[in-house]
DNA sequence: TGTGAAAATGAAAGCGCTTGCATAGTGTCA
DNA sequence: TGACACTATGCAAGCGCTTTCATTTTCACA
């Protein structure tokens, strides 16, 4: 805590120095040490320990063309649903040896070709991509690049991407349905803003689906738009409300907007199930946890970081990987439906 | 879309060639451009523009021996407090050319020392770490290289390491007061896992010298601690009700404990706060969306994430900084606090 | 139009590491 | 014990950029 404070960081030279062999073989001992012989292997190992020796990172990734480091980028940190994914994909590379370097455009296109750009410039071996709709730029700086890279959360309908996701289209399908059987015939849905988010988009269009099948739509007034937010979902149900006949089935597009609603009905006094059935998307933690618990679609969104990580380090390391990889998804019943008082 | 896959990336040279300029010429254009004349800058501008040009941040960081990253240290992703901060210092750092380099630990200790040296060694040029409590070794690798870092969240009570943060002691006097001065006696604390968390520890500290004051105090059974999760204070809330009398009074370490304690009262047809008053602490958006509304502190966890980063940039300007900056804390009293009901 | 100072540019030396190739060391088997 | 096949190490050439220093341009003013 004192002595090393005058002098400046240890470099290679000087372990080798210390080591009393070339830098080359100080180099080969921190890589692949196995093509050093043990002594030497083990004096070094001294020698570093002693200087308290860091490699440097943009050095080493000058020498060798690789940083070993993985670039993500998320709508947000916001959401506790990308932290899970982000939490796997870290563990993932991490074990691998890969760092990963985080970007968060909070929903806007602009900002995320930046970002993009800049995890580019940082030299990222590997990207990993939320969703399928960005910027033009975005692929073409991936392109000129040739930076591997791979799409989460959604699947690509081009085919044209690697991609590992969920179909969100079926997931809304799946939970409509579930409302109409129970019953329900005036729907209305609390939808997360669609610009440039095909999660988004797909669940209002599963919705839409699921209903035509049985004759059904979403009249106006009955689909309003909101951020991701608790507030969101507060406002949206406040607007629905005003629709006559009023719905008795509001499906929210994830479970932050659904809390939300679900929060608004209590300050008004409406009771859920009773008076109106909700649902969400995604089943956080929190889903279980209000009352009445919520119903939603579970999306195993661990397992998508680990498989997102383990897709690059596979093409990184020269091995086959699938294009395309859909994860199930899982509609989850709980007390925030059931079927719809009959008084008309 | 096509073309550009064939090529390798362009470097500065490509660059230089082009505009007819030596790199030396396309460096100062791209890194200060008033030292360049107007019309030389716009022909470079044009040829990065059309060779579709983004520098290479190793040899970069290599030659300028300035990554312009900083890197930070946070517990986990998985808490909206923390990217609450991470939100601002990432915005606040993006605004001053800064990239921000986010590892989380999950309450690891040994995992943060790893995390900080991989941080170290990719080059950040800052460091945000988050409490006070850190593994030995994560100060003798700063110390060692040099990194200018912050502590945030807390305080440094050595007043030896620069820090941003709050005093949560006082807070956590202050929930207590508040509860006292509503008549609780029977108090219980559902808290963090303190290890290596200064947070938690200096709460439950708060906690006990406001019962102090009043010559009260947490008996056994009275303390439970749990991970800051809805399932940890399901669990705390739990065993606090073994003991008798039962506690009127229950102060949990977080918000999510407290939410999750909320939730396995309304499961065991506890009222709150008719049967026991319930206490979270950061104010996180969902405490005033629950049912009742949740009496908390609130932290400026935005602003910290700014003032970390206001500082780090300052500093590596060479300009002067504030050692010490105490961020204020504000009791908000919702509808989970009420005087217990007095029937013994 | 000539002069000197300031502005703009270029040449070239690294930044600290990896890695291909050449060389030295080690062990094996006849 | 000598020759051969490895294995272990060293040498030195970059990786793509920034930056110092020297040189050339430019421009204001006489």
């Amino acid at each position: 805590m004192k002595s090393s404070s005058q002098h400046k960081a240890a470099k290679l030279a000087d372990v080798a120095r210390l080591a009393k062999v070339s830098t080359a073989t100080v180099s080969r001992a921190l890589m692949r040490p196995d093509k050093v012989k043990p002594a030497t292997a083990a004096r070094i190992r001294q020698a570093v320990q002693a200087l308290g020796y860091v490699a440097h990172g943009a050095a080493r990734a000058l020498a060798s063309r690789r940083t070993r480091t993985i670039g993500a980028v998320i709508p947000t940190l916001d959401n506790a649903i990308y932290a899970n994914t982000t939490h796997a994909l870290q563990k993932t590379l991490d074990e691998a040896g890969y760092t990963l370097l985080l970007a968060s455009h909070e929903f806007d296109a602009e900002v995320e070709a930046r970002v993009t750009q800049t995890l580019i410039e940082r030299g990222v071996d590997g990207l990993v991509l939320l969703g399928t709709s960005h910027h033009p730029s975005v692929f073409r700086m991936i392109d000129s690049h040739q930076v591997p890279y791979v799409l989460t959360w959604a699947l690509d309908g081009s085919r044209r991407h690697p991609c590992i996701g969920f179909d969100n289209r079926v997931a809304a399908v799946r939970v409509t349905r579930h409302l109409l059987d129970l019953g329900h015939r005036e729907f209305a849905m609390i939808s997360g803003i669609v610009t440039g988010n095909e999660r988004a988009r797909e669940r209002v269009e599963g919705v839409r689906e699921g209903l035509a099948a049985r004759g059904l739509g979403l009249g106006p007034g009955r689909l309003v738009e909101k951020p991701y937010t608790l507030g969101g979902g507060r406002e949206g149900m406040r607007e629905l409300l005003q629709a006559t006949p009023r719905p008795t089935a509001v499906i929210c597009g994830n479970d932050v907007l659904a809390i939300g609603a679900l929060a608004e009905c209590h300050a008004l006094g409406l009771t859920v199930p009773g008076e109106v059935s909700l649902t969400g998307f995604d089943d956080m933690e929190i889903a279980a946890a209000v009352a009445p618990g919520l119903t939603t679609v579970h999306f195993p969104t661990e397992e998508l970081g680990g498989y997102a990580a383990q897709h690059l380090i596979a093409r990184l390391a020269g091995e086959p990987f699938e294009m395309r990889v859909e994860l199930p998804v899982e509609l989850i019943v709980r007390g925030s439906t059931a079927a719809p008082t009959l008084e008309r």
